[in-house]
DNA sequence: CTCATTTATCGTAATATTGCAATAAATAAT
DNA sequence: ATTATTTATTGCAATATTACGATAAATGAG
């Protein structure tokens, strides 16, 4: 077998595409979202809110909590969900580095 | 059966989760660096830089052509891929957008 | 303790993605 | 026309993702 993928591309490669496609879904952008709009944090409103199933949703808080971009605080019976501010912001300089590349500013390509 | 992806969610929610869905491998960063680095276009260049066979780049390179943020220059037998800019900023812009969303300063959450 | 509420996990089916060998298509060179 | 070069496409196997019903786990209420 060849190489695995961590091994072939740089860990900055890793993480940028790491974050990028955990947003690659829209629902997890809608939660996102959702967590952002209503300030104090929510949890099985997102249920309700977006059209999916409850095991559905659980588990895209899963997937957005294992890259840290949220975080989930117990609550009784509930869990509350927010964003990670720490990591919001380190993503979001993740992507402006990555994007503010500059690109040649010729007409056409060659 | 339910709505499709494309109705469930915002136009917004789906061209980003669409963009970065794209964004969300390895190669095609490396890709999108390689291409950018090289100011000059690239084409199967970019198979002796990252480790993977000519049709798998080569789907990549499609995949980041069909969301426009690379177009293809034929030139003889090669091809010379390039940044398309216009698509790139506005990339670039629904991303600051989504990712300057104001995040609630509190401590904690909840 | 029992019941209701809320979330997580398991199991599974449907679908999508990834990677590549084989091959086609297109052009350049001779 | 034949051959070499470069890229795209096809076909397929392996793997990953997505969605959800069923169920477990955890807590609060009575």
């Amino acid at each position: 077998m060849g190489l695995t993928k961590s091994e072939i591309f740089s860990p900055l490669q890793n993480e940028l595409s790491g974050i990028a496609k955990v947003l690659g879904h829209p629902a997890r952008i809608a939660i996102l979202q959702e967590i952002i709009k209503s300030k104090s944090c929510i949890c099985g409103d997102l249920v309700q809110e977006i059209g999916l199933a409850q095991p559905t949703i659980s588990q895209h808080l899963k997937e957005l909590k294992n890259v840290g971009l949220i975080k989930g605080d117990i609550e009784g019976t509930r869990v509350c969900y927010c964003i990670n501010p720490e990591k919001w912001v380190q993503v979001k300089e993740l992507f402006a580095a990555f994007l503010d590349s500059n690109i040649p500013e010729g007409e056409d390509c060659c």
